[in-house]
RNA sequence: GGAGUGGUAGUUCAGUCGGUUAGAACGCUGGCCUGUCAAGCCAGAGGCCGCGGGUUCAAGUCCCGUCCGCUCCGCCA
């Protein structure tokens, strides 16, 4: 017997039948999504990525209805038949309910074992099993339409730039290891004994060369590696869209970083972004939300009391951080009664406390100059009034405030914020706070090296107004670099480039670098910045985080195909693994243990 | 490196103060069933309670260790 598969094409995705197509004689491939017999009829689902199908298997064709009797779930079949109407058995729940397939020839091309778990979407295995078991857990519908959804985004992406002038160039992927920044990922060379390549954790250099090679505009959607410990939102290789510009100012990038994310949202979700995009300097970020990447999607900013508070109070959390030179910084919520005891007891301070703080101090505002809580005592009626004004705080107002020194109290203050905006419903998924954060500082001090350390990466230029701080005063410089932050997540970051090779040495050497150090590590770039060098900047964006927002994912192993576990495994191929000590030998190198 | 949390049937979970034979739902297997579509009805099979040690007359339950998943801190230019 020929086989359907040989005698007759797949007539068209299973989620696409209509009405349309009645008295249609088709050809239907797929998974055995359910079955329902009922003696002498079988209804058997069909699904493949576009949805699902119901055929219905007749028993006056007894080789069909005998076989559709032993269909099981997940065994893939094909079926011919024609399609007609359900009649009074329009299912209006699902897509393709108007219609079903009346089979007159059915085969099973594969059959199946009993799936570890069912494939529906709703149905959540632990996530061990989903990963040891990927290409099952991507068969659900949902993320199956994730992975279309990504398609899509990209092919938007390379139209968009492609369109802009830009040229998709591509980078080595086995390259040279570089001081600061990641962890680098190392592939040890067969035929240089004792040496080692290192996977790009951006091609930052490369793109730069680009430039200096004349190529104008780069575009390139790129995968990077990076060795470092793993979040809800990093894995250790990931994909980035990279980007370089030669003669455009941060305002021009800005312009053309705005088109695209309007383009992505409006083709893809049918969503209009308001342009211009906001614009928040890191100073202003970290005073009024305590982190750099704030989530605008809502309000509750945060006050510094700091002044406020100085000498006027004894509550003695205040006034030993004051002595220390720390801060005290406050939220205030106005919809106070949302929270219980248990919160200000319990979860404020655990959440606090993950992020250095001793406590969290709160007070509950009654009615004007009526605080309750444990610093209330503490407190004059006349600075209660002070600080109910700097707070804008009503009657009704929890206030929760933490003293310590800036960056602690900032870091615990920015996660209760999140904490307090996620139990009071305000992180709408279908809301997109976009932001752009401008002028971070250049460098920033590594305590424990004992030196300054590039915050975004060496090749950063200053703002040009603030080139002669370089020797004088590194803290205070800020670079021409931005970040790109979506409802609290950063997207994506850049900078314009240092573009002179005085500057750049001057950035080295106040990193540290001896002009040894530079030469070993980064000669050929320094010698490529002196042979005429177009002013440049970039940006790095991470794709797969968005499109885990722009799919409503909540991890980034959801929009990956074959993402690795916290502790950067593959539970399905099992990666990492031990070697042939013949493959070690070949390579000149051993384990250590 | 650290903190938290989870691991019980194929799956998702429940399991009281440590107590007799470890349950439910879904799934699976068999049967019935001609309009189901989360099909229904009947019957059945299915357990190394992550692993190792300890306490106890008795451990899924308490203690110690360990492995694995997840979340977070450190780390991530």
């Amino acid at each position: 017997m020929t086989s359907i598969l040989h005698t007759t094409r797949r007539t068209q995705g299973n989620g696409a039948y209509r009405a349309a197509d009645i008295g249609r004689q088709v050809a239907v491939y797929g998974w055995v999504q359910a079955y329902r017999h009922h003696g002498g009829v079988v209804f058997v689902d069909v699904r493949d990525r576009t949805g699902f199908v119901q055929i219905r298997c007749e028993s006056d064709r007894a080789a069909v209805h005998a076989l559709a009797l032993s269909l099981r779930p997940e065994w893939v079949v094909a079926a011919t038949g024609k399609v007609i109407s359900r009649g009074a058995n329009v299912n209006p729940k699902i897509p393709t309910g108007e219609v079903e397939v009346e089979v007159d020839g059915l085969e099973v091309l594969s059959e199946a074992q009993t799936p570890p778990f069912e494939i529906k979407d709703g149905v959540h295995a632990n996530d061990d099993l989903r990963l040891q078991y990927r290409y099952l857990d991507l068969r659900r519908p949902e993320l199956n339409r994730n992975f279309a959804a990504r398609s899509q985004v990209t092919q938007l992406t390379r139209k968009y730039f492609i369109d802009n002038g830009f040229l998709e160039l591509e980078t080595p992927i086995l390259t040279k290891s570089t001081p600061e920044g990641a962890r680098d990922y190392l592939v040890p060379s067969r035929i240089h004994p004792g040496q080692f390549y290192a996977l790009p954790q951006s091609p930052q250099q490369f793109k730069q060369l680009f430039m200096m090679a004349g190529m104008d505009r780069y575009m390139q959607i790129c995968r990077c590696f990076r060795d470092e410990d793993l979040r809800a939102d990093r894995q250790p290789e990931f994909t980035q869209l990279d980007l370089e510009l030669s003669f455009a100012t941060r305002e021009e990038l800005y312009e053309l970083m705005e088109g695209y994310v309007a383009f992505v949202w409006k083709q893809f979700l049918g969503v209009e972004v308001p342009l211009p995009l906001r614009r928040m300097t890191y100073a202003e970020a970290m005073d009024n939300y305590g982190c750099d990447k704030p989530d605008l999607r809502f309000g509750l900013p945060l006050t510094d009391l700091t002044e406020t508070l100085r000498g006027q109070t004894e509550f003695r959390p205040f006034v030993a951080a004051l002595e220390a030179g720390g801060l005290v910084k406050a939220l205030a919520i106005a919809d106070g009664a949302a929270f219980s005891r248990k919160d200000l007891d319990v979860t404020f301070p655990q959440e606090a406390a993950a992020h250095g703080a001793k406590g969290v101090a709160w007070a509950r505002i009654a009615a004007a100059g009526e605080w309750s809580g444990p610093v209330a005592k503490s407190l004059s009626p006349e600075l209660r009034a002070a600080l109910q004004d700097r707070l804008g705080a009503a009657e009704g107002a929890l206030v929760l405030f933490v003293a310590d020194k800036p960056a602690v109290a900032n870091a615990a203050l920015a996660r209760l914020r999140l904490v307090v905006g996620e139990r009071l419903n305000l992180l709408d998924k279908n809301r997109w706070a976009f932001l752009w954060v401008t002028d971070f500082p250049m460098f920033e001090y590594d305590e424990a090296e004992g030196r300054w350390a590039a915050m975004h990466h060496p090749f950063t230029s200053p703002r040009p107004d603030h080139l002669e701080r370089l020797e004088r005063d590194p803290g205070a410089v800020l670079a021409q670099a931005y970040d790109l932050v979506l409802n609290g997540t950063e997207l994506g970051g850049g900078s314009i480039r240092i573009h002179q090779s005085d500057v750049q040495a001057k950035v080295f050497r106040l990193l540290g670098l001896s002009d040894d150090q530079i030469r070993a590590k980064f000669g050929f770039f320094v010698d490529a910045l002196q042979y005429g060098t177009p002013p440049h900047g970039g940006i790095a964006f991470g794709l797969d985080r968005m499109m885990m927002l722009l799919v409503g994912a909540d991890s980034l192993r959801d929009v990956i195909a074959f993402p690795k576990t916290a502790r950067a495994t593959c539970l399905m191929s099992e990666a990492p693994c031990t070697v042939e000590p013949k493959q070690l030998a070949e390579l000149h190198i051993a384990a250590a243990n």
